[in-house]
DNA sequence: TAAGATTGACAACGACCGTAGTCAAGTGAG
DNA sequence: CTCACTTGACTACGGTCGTTGTCAATCTTA
């Protein structure tokens, strides 16, 4: 029986390797999603998950890869999240970009850290920089894609925009800066994706 | 005659401070803008500024204070160009929007470092959280107190919207990822204010 | 039970941090 | 010239950082 596959407290080694990195990765999101990126030490990490440092780099060979593993990760969480909203959309646009802002909006309510790191965490770190500019196409495609072509410069000028018009709602409402009512935010959402749409056409 | 008033190398003490004042207030900007705020710490000022640490506390308490004179000090040449450029501008909004966003757009490409600091220091350095927070108001005020009144709650999601969005595209710009030309980004900043105004009435 | 894999606690390295202090050299006023 | 003020170079303290390494304790399998 190789070293790999011998059960150590009832689980494998390559078990209980990934549910170190979860731990880690989850310390991970705790520290950028509320202290933000200069909080994110390899100590403080594995203090939050209560682990030695070696097995930090067991999974991670330094902070940055960490870093990304945490971002990448609620990205994907988003993705998800925004796809099967609108796959279960009726097909039409008005009730599409509602999905999506709403599936968005539980999302960062269920767990404002994950908003903190998808919206906030790219513009503040060196590291995430790329991942940010990333994630417009992302949170923007399933809805521009759908709309008749314009002006190249045109449809990038407003996909900018919504999207930092958006990103400071998002961020306002979730400091509680934006005192407004979920579904009153959503509404605006939607309202300023539509019109930025018919902008574009 | 007292100390004070003693000149050295031709200049009094207080000159001197004040001159030393700016210099770390120009190596802070320098560092803020291009490095970020880990990068700002006061040996690096100092390092900068070709001063030594005594002198860093000649005029500032801590590190913070310096962050908020560099921040305040940006904020106040964005602020009288805004003013300048409304004040100059003939008495039509569309004319007074464009000379807003010209003079800012003019103030960041003249200094790049300037928008940084102005746009993007305040959402990542805890200590100028609060200074974001309060850009908004300078920022749009010039605009919105011009229309007539309408539902609180709605003003305030429109203006935190457009913040974000005149932020992003001010940002992408700097970046080079917005490839655009200078005067496409103002009439499109400006097309978006009015629709937002029209929108707000 | 013995051997080997695995774990946790911790030390060590060089670097930078904020902040405070010392001391010799330079400079101008009386 | 002398003295007091000013300047720059430097050291020191206690802390955190990223990263690597050590070592004893614990657990599983043969």
């Amino acid at each position: 029986m190789t070293a790999a596959q011998r059960t150590w407290a009832g689980t494998t080694l390559a078990d209980r390797k990934a549910m170190r990195r979860r731990q880690l990765i989850e310390a991970g999101l705790e520290l950028l999603g509320t202290a933000g990126t200069q909080a994110v030490s390899v100590r403080a990490v594995c203090r939050t998950a209560k682990l030695t440092e070696r097995y930090f780099y067991e999974s991670f060979a330094d902070r940055d890869e960490l870093l990304l593993a945490v971002y990448d990760q609620v990205a994907q969480e988003a993705h998800d999240a925004l796809v099967t909203a609108v796959r279960d959309a009726q097909d039409e646009l008005t009730a599409l970009v509602r999905a999506a802002v709403t599936s968005f909006v539980e999302l960062i309510i269920d767990d404002p850290r994950k908003g903190t790191v998808l919206l906030l965490a790219p513009l503040t770190d060196p590291a995430l920089i790329r991942r940010g500019a990333e994630l417009l196409p992302t949170f923007t495609t399933l809805i521009h894609d759908q709309l008749p072509a314009s002006d190249h410069t045109e449809r990038r000028l407003i996909a900018v925009g919504v999207t930092g018009a958006l990103t400071n709602l998002f961020m306002a409402y979730l400091n509680g800066t934006l005192d407004v009512p979920r579904d009153r935010l959503v509404e605006h959402c939607v309202r300023m994706l539509l019109t930025a749409a018919r902008g574009a056409r």
